[in-house]
DNA sequence: ACCTGAACACCGTTCAAGT
DNA sequence: ACCTGAACACCGTTCAAGT
């Protein structure tokens, strides 16, 4: 395949990146993991700001078709939202690494254009399905949906980022049987 | 003032590490912003481990007064609870930045383990203030403040992460107004 | 007490050059 | 097409020396 490196570069750039940041991506570990080196990275991403760009693209592509996969598999609506959080759960159980859209909005101030705009996607793309999961389920009208979905994203992106600050998975599980309780998120 | 260069080293590095992060915090910056140059930092912070975790410690020193000089001023703790929202708003009017615990927090595997003590801290800090306001103002009993507490801190962070990573500061008032409506902040 | 120049070892990034 | 050596810029740290 003549892409094997290509897209060995991009599995361990996403693996890397949601540990340390697109600051922490550096070319000669990730050559060393590859089994290239370093320099020849820059001829599949001409720059770091490419390959960000790239991996943030995959990450919400990848996500993308996680949730539509979701929403295939189950018929009920309320369903999906109920398992929403384990996609925030899967990270933090693989290392205790986080949502690459949420360290990178950490990362704003230092983020070239092209990887901003993905970033940017990636909420999109979880806004948009939550807002639709959330009608379809009748849980908020259609002028509500958009801004009850965005407050259930940014909310569990804080509690995966406490936890991880612990490293502790009950306090994730915890959080978010808060959020039930309160009423963010359906029981 | 034998300590104003330190005083203005913590400053500074505290205002930069806001917005860049641990990661993002390096003496030839910092001297030059200071007026002094590199090496002279290390006379009063021995390594950037050092500077970190007293910078940390100073973030949650300040905002613990804060805290309490808001409820010396508030006699209503409904009131305290409704204002803590602006605490991370002021961060975002500054030039759009963050909660150092938030940044922090995604860097925790690049962490020394001095600063992420102070992390813990400023979290700890902020949850038992939200759980003593809370059970003050009624809205919990004593034994599901904490958890209450802890979901409102790690949402509120959440809405500051996801409105820093678009600018937007009308988003953040838009997310705490979601928390509100849906009932996990007192409206 | 407080600060600095100079040097060190290290590392990410780039680019001209290799095959 | 794919990869690399070597140079470059930068950073944390040290230390002898300066005031």
């Amino acid at each position: 395949m003549s892409s094997s490196a290509r897209e060995a570069i991009l599995a361990a750039a996403k693996r890397t990146a949601q540990a340390h940041g697109y600051g922490g991506l550096n070319f000669r570990d990730l050559a060393a993991e590859v089994g290239i080196k370093a320099a020849s990275i820059h001829y599949h991403f001409p720059s770091k700001a490419d390959l960000g760009a790239a991996v943030a693209r995959r990450y919400w592509e990848d996500t993308a078709a996680a949730l539509e996969s979701m929403l295939a598999e189950n018929s009920d609506p309320l369903r999906c939202l109920q398992r929403y959080p384990d996609i925030f759960r899967k990270a933090l159980e693989s290392g205790n690494r986080m949502c690459l859209h949420s360290f990178m909005a950490a990362e704003h101030d230092d983020l070239p254009d092209a990887v901003k705009q993905e970033v940017q996607t990636f909420a999109d793309v979880n806004v948009a399905w939550l807002s639709k999961v959330l009608s379809a389920a009748a849980l908020a009208g259609s002028e509500q949906s958009e801004g009850r979905a965005r407050a259930i994203f940014a909310a569990i992106a804080g509690a995966q980022l406490l936890a991880r600050s612990r490293s502790d998975l009950a306090l994730y599980d915890a959080l978010i049987a808060s959020y039930r309780a309160a009423g963010l998120l359906p029981a």
